[in-house]
DNA sequence: TTCATTTGACCGCC
DNA sequence: GGCGGTCAAATGAA
């Protein structure tokens, strides 16, 4: 058997990577009830909405490099059909998408050919043929951003522009990392004419950059600050109404730390999605090493009650532990 | 000093 | 020529 290239090593990388995240993404819809049980919908019902986006932005930028790839062996290969296979592959990738003329427009099929200099690559007319969809968010003046506006993204703006017919102007924003990453991914944020709390978000292209998953630092140190007030919005609810039932500990329970925090829980072995799940500490450094087992008791109303079993006594820093698993499940 | 935002000008498409 | 989208200099904030 002929052995495969480094190139096309890279584009089964990138196509199985797409692969994964989308049957992890099609478990968690529901969609195929032969679904893995690992993937399937008690378990993965806890995945946020943010982790559903990541999900989804893994999906798309996998085949859009995918297609990358391919496009660079064409020059090498003029006989295929790029444009045609990235119409495909694109359109299949679970967005809305609203330029699909521009992607299959047999006119630009040269430009893909064109062999030019990476700064040329995203001309205007290569920028039209990103992937493009649109999301609304509706503000709250209560709970500030609902809906799927949890981006992680850091986006600079660069532009703003009265649009005609529209009562609002529209804003312009581009990845941060567009010039020491080449990301090319940008947004543009309109409000709504009838409903002054909705904002029409249009993205196109997907993330190229390190931030595609966001390193944990920039999350806990330097988040958007739109993201940050409903992070803290959804903590500050949780604090408020949350009650958790200590068994194996003496004392007053707990509060929550605001240091970040030095530990994770296991939400593989566990089911947190579903009301519990096993946490572990897995520090360096500090106490010995412990476990507990969360599981959820919805006898009591609507505020969330928690009942929590120490195999061993975690001392205080189970504080630090118990922050790690709310935040990562809401 | 660095980085983000603002805003007028410019570019390309329709 | 009008419009949407982007650029880049000026300005402001941290």
């Amino acid at each position: 058997m002929e052995m495969l290239n480094q190139k096309q090593k890279n584009l089964l990388t990138e196509l199985f990577h797409g692969l994964k995240a989308a049957k992890q993404l099609q478990a968690q819809l529901g969609a195929v009830p032969s679904a893995p049980p690992s993937l399937s919908s008690s378990s993965s019902s806890c995945l946020t909405t943010e982790m559903k986006e990541t999900l989804l932005h893994e999906i798309v930028s996998s085949y859009e490099k995918a297609i990358l790839m391919v496009n660079g062996s064409i020059q090498d290969n003029p006989t295929t059909e790029p444009v045609e296979l990235a119409a495909n592959l694109v359109a299949t990738s679970g967005k809305v998408l609203e330029s699909p003329t521009s992607i299959s427009g047999s006119p630009r099929s040269q430009e893909f050919l064109d062999g030019e200099s990476k700064d040329y690559y995203l001309s205007y007319k290569k920028r039209k043929m990103l992937p493009k969809w649109t999301e609304q968010v509706r503000i709250s003046p209560e709970r500030g951003l609902e809906g799927p506006h949890d981006d992680v993204f850091s986006w600079r703006k660069y532009g703003r522009k009265d649009i005609l017919g529209a009562k609002y102007p529209r804003s312009y924003y581009r990845c941060t990392f567009r010039n020491t990453q080449n990301c090319w991914a940008t947004k543009q944020v309109q409000r709504s004419d009838g409903d002054p709390t909705i904002f029409e978000v249009t993205y196109k292209g997907t993330h190229t950059c390190s931030q595609r998953i966001p390193p944990p630092e920039k999350r806990e140190n330097k988040p958007n600050p739109t993201v940050k007030n409903y992070h803290n919005d959804l903590l500050d609810n949780l604090r408020t109404n949350l009650t958790v039932r200590t068994n194996g500990i003496e004392g007053d329970g707990f509060s929550f730390p605001v240091t970040p925090p030095f530990y994770s829980y296991d939400s593989i072995n566990g089911d947190p999605g579903n009301g519990g799940g096993t946490f572990s500490h897995v520090g360096n450094s500090g106490p010995s090493d412990f476990t507990g087992l969360i599981s959820t008791n919805t006898s009591t109303g609507s505020s969330p009650v928690f009942d929590v079993d120490f195999q061993f006594d975690p001392t205080a820093e189970i504080n630090t532990c118990f922050h790690t698993f709310f935040h990562d499940s809401i």
